[in-house]
DNA sequence: CTAGGGGTAAAT
DNA sequence: ATTTACCCCTAG
């Protein structure tokens, strides 16, 4: 009955983590259909799919058995408290299934994701139009809600609550949402040239604080982007992912010190910033965990 | 079509 | 014995 077994290749996970995030996870059809995955993916079908990204993410969770789902709904009231969950990725799964042999591409600068998947960047704007959008709340979301619907479905920055707020700010300034009573919705669609005017004014700001983050957009780095980029480090010798563990850090820092000083005209680069350190912080986690396990890859 | 709950069986 | 891949079913 059940099939003969197949296990998921390398491949097959990095284009599902990839469609995941070009896509949306959910979007099982949509990825699969589309001509960049459908190379990988021939084979699996939008059920495949769901199955593997529900055990990838069962994983990334680190609690072993997981049918226990049955924390959904509790959220709403533990982040007055404090977020340390986010620190609990360093249980990528990632250990020695991507052992091939996979060109260490030196982190060059930043730690921004193999430049090839430039596009397919999550930005936090989609993440809050698809939570919205998801929640389907009458008459809007709040931002506790977005805040949990995001946090339940992508890694996010230890304080990602301050970067959704100003975001959510930028974004009802930008009329893209409609805020009424605390509650956002979608603003219905815009004509370009509305929006203009504001990239101008960020990209301008942006520019003063740091050419290195000269992006589109807040970027949030996601559970699976993480993890690749972990896997990456996994494959390093201790020398070489400690090297590239203290580059970030060390960008982390340089981008939060200049965010610093330009934080009143540009929460933007300090968002960039607070999303570098979230990583840096992140890969010298498992660098460390990795090696006191003595779980040595090669 | 998707989210999940649940099951079977192959791999480990 | 646990994990993992795949399948099936149901509700929405």
């Amino acid at each position: 009955m059940g099939a003969p077994k197949q296990k998921w290749t390398p491949e097959e996970e990095a284009a599902l983590k990839a469609g995941v995030i070009k896509h949306g996870a959910g979007k099982w059809r949509t990825i699969l259909k589309d001509p960049e995955f459908s190379s990988v993916l021939y084979l699996r079908s939008n059920v495949d799919l769901k199955d593997k990204w529900r055990n990838m993410s069962v994983m990334a969770n680190g609690w072993g058995s997981r049918d226990k789902t049955r924390l959904a709904v509790k959220r709403t009231s533990s982040f007055p408290k404090q977020e340390e969950s986010a620190m609990e990725l360093a249980a990528a799964p990632s250990d020695e299934e991507i052992m091939d042999v996979m060109p260490i591409t030196a982190p060059n600068t930043t730690f921004q994701i193999p430049s090839s998947t430039k596009r397919s960047i999550v930005r936090l704007d989609n993440l809050i139009m698809e939570a919205i959008k998801s929640l389907k709340e009458p008459g809007g979301s709040n931002k506790t809600n977005i805040a949990a619907y995001i946090e339940e479905q992508y890694w996010a920055p230890p304080d990602f609550k301050r970067l959704l707020s100003a975001k959510l700010k930028y974004l009802t300034a930008c009329g893209r949402l409609i805020k009424v009573k605390r509650r956002y919705r979608i603003a219905p669609a815009l004509p370009f040239s509305d929006r203009r005017s504001h990239s101008m004014l960020f990209s301008e700001a942006r520019q003063r604080v740091s050419p290195r983050f000269d992006r589109d957009d807040v970027k949030i780095l996601t559970k699976s982007q993480i993890d690749l980029e972990l896997a990456r480090m996994l494959n390093m010798t201790p020398e070489e992912a400690a090297a590239a563990a203290a580059r970030a850090v060390a960008e982390a820092e340089a981008a939060i010190a200049e965010a610093e000083e330009a934080a009143r005209e540009a929460e933007v680069a300090e968002a960039d910033a607070e999303a570098a350190q979230a990583f840096a912080e992140a890969a010298m986690k498992t660098i460390k965990g990795r090696n006191n396990q003595k779980v040595m890859v090669r």
